[in-house]
DNA sequence: AAGGATGCCAACCGCTGCGGG
DNA sequence: GCCCGCAGCGGTTGGCATCCT
């Protein structure tokens, strides 16, 4: 994505993926000075990434509350009613469903209920949800449930907070957090956060 | 075991609406 | 009333992990 950045654009802005020191840089910022102004928070943070990027980085994936990995029978439920009713309204579902981001619902809709769409499934809630869920259960066992599906945002981060109980809801971040498998949750225990 | 196909998600892009000067 | 900058939104893309043959 970011490979084709020259290097004089780089020290400009940055694109792509984040890395951990630009994470630990912007949830520092913010948390001693607040949202504000993304391009102000980008600027000042020392971040050579726009607003725009910052913003995006900040609530989908770095905010204390945002809740990831499996989506509950029950949120199905709401985004497919809430879907019918709204259309693709991705950000006034998402505030439907607190912790859940507009990207998140966004690709779940995308990914999960649009293919089965596609495939001619009827559309109905409890269909779908049925049928996802034994679709994604089978997948998630050979995958080892949901863990390590996806690589986080760093290629040398693990995604271990995506613990999931049985039923679907994040239950507990993953202590583990070795050299090279640590998680936003770690950022968040981080004494240096609390004061600067 | 290797290579291709598929699934999933993070991040970018472009557009729109809004508020301030 | 117009222009500009910003925030927010929805669509799209790129890349990694896993599955399948």
């Amino acid at each position: 994505m970011d490979k084709r950045i020259s290097n004089s654009q780089e020290a400009e802005v940055r694109k792509g993926p984040w890395t951990m020191e630009e994470d630990l840089i912007l949830i520092n910022y913010i948390t001693n000075h607040g949202e504000g102004v993304w391009n102000n928070v980008a600027r000042s943070a020392g971040l050579n990434r726009t607003g725009k990027s910052c913003r995006l980085r900040w609530l989908n994936y770095l905010r204390p509350d945002v809740r990831r990995g499996n989506i509950t029978p029950e949120e199905q439920h709401l985004i497919m009613e809430l879907h019918a009713r709204w259309g693709n309204r991705w950000s006034k579902i998402a505030r439907q469903l607190p912790g859940r981001t507009d990207n998140e619902i966004k690709n779940f809709w995308r990914t999960r209920i649009q293919k089965k769409l596609k495939h001619g499934e009827p559309f109905g809630v409890q269909n779908v949800m049925l049928t996802d869920e034994a679709s994604t259960s089978t997948t998630q066992v050979n995958t080892t449930t949901d863990e390590g599906a996806q690589p986080g945002a760093y290629t040398h981060m693990h995604d271990e907070q995506q613990t999931a109980n049985p039923d679907g809801m994040i239950s507990e971040f993953s202590t583990e957090s070795s050299d090279n498998f640590w998680t936003v949750d770690d950022f968040w225990s981080m004494p240096s956060l609390n004061g600067d």
